[in-house]
DNA sequence: GCGACAG
DNA sequence: ATCTTGTCGC
């Protein structure tokens, strides 16, 4: 079956001019959904090991009842000269159900605010060899948390009409309720709310949040936190239960983890 | 002009 | 993102 399009014309097209770009931007913002709209929920999701505590029938926000744990999606790249290898991991009760990965030429450098441009054609490449449907996706980089609330994480979501979630180790736009440089306990989530440089919607609105996954013992030193946002179909504190729920030991979510190392593996099979 | 910016 | 050994501090 293979995950496709289903708005082609969002498909990051990096022959446009920076303005064309932005307004492409704005329309896939305008057609976003910044709420819950997923099948599962994110008390369905489960770690390798977890009993299933929990009668999946009860965690399913369709009719059609699903007694299968939500299949989870990681998605990262890796680059080797002017290719980008893009590489998707898909697990299901914390195990690796398939992992795909393509090699695409990229057409531009890296500018802050078009990342999609750049990767976008790798990602939706992968995308066409997986045979499995994921029901989230966590996408390497900013959702909502952007200039025109079109980041990677909502290019692809809206663009394969898929629920997505931005997991950035960085902040790109947008002010933290509290500053990033203190350490905090794990599970600590800062709201980071719109300001003048996200020009689409009203300053103070929640556009993600700061979520600390991993936490050292010692008051010493200490791990900075994710930057979680969401990309379509998930509101903000959803996107950051679907990270937590699937952190497991590290900083990075596994499904995230896992497409890391895989996008690194692949790019030795480049020349 | 300066700042500031995911990967 | 990528180039890369040791090393600081659990």
């Amino acid at each position: 079956m293979t995950v496709h399009p289903v708005r082609p014309e969002f498909v990051p097209d990096p022959a446009l001019s920076q303005t064309e770009m932005e307004e492409l931007q704005r329309d896939i913002a305008a057609a976003a959904r910044f709420e819950d709209e997923m099948d599962v929920l994110p008390e369905a999701i489960t770690r390798t090991g977890d009993a299933p505590d929990v009668d999946q029938t009860t965690l399913s926000t369709s009719a059609d009842d699903r007694t299968e744990p939500p299949f989870i999606a990681g998605v990262d790249q890796a680059f080797v000269d002017d290719k980008a290898v893009s590489a998707i991991v898909v697990l299901q009760n914390g195990e690796v159900i398939e992992r795909v990965s393509a090699v695409e030429r990229t057409e531009i450098p890296y500018i802050p605010g078009l990342l999609s441009f750049r990767e976008g054609g790798a990602i939706l490449a992968a995308f066409a060899e997986l045979e499995t449907d994921p029901d989230v996706v966590l996408v390497d980089g900013s959702g909502r948390i952007h200039f025109r609330e079109a980041g990677l994480a909502t290019h692809i979501g809206v663009t394969l009409d898929v629920p997505a979630v931005g997991v950035a180790k960085n902040l790109l736009c947008g002010t933290p309720e509290q500053s990033l440089d203190e350490r905090y306990p794990e599970g600590t989530r800062i709201p980071i709310t719109a300001d003048d440089s996200v020009e689409t919607c009203p300053d103070g609105t929640v556009i993600g949040h700061a979520l600390q996954t991993r936490q050292y013992d010692s008051p010493n030193r200490h791990i900075n936190p994710l930057i979680v946002s969401p990309g379509h179909r998930v509101s903000a504190s959803t996107a950051a239960d679907i990270v937590e729920a699937t952190a497991d030991g590290y900083k990075l979510p596994e499904p995230t983890r896992l497409a890391d190392s895989y996008a690194d593996e692949a790019k030795a099979t480049v020349e």
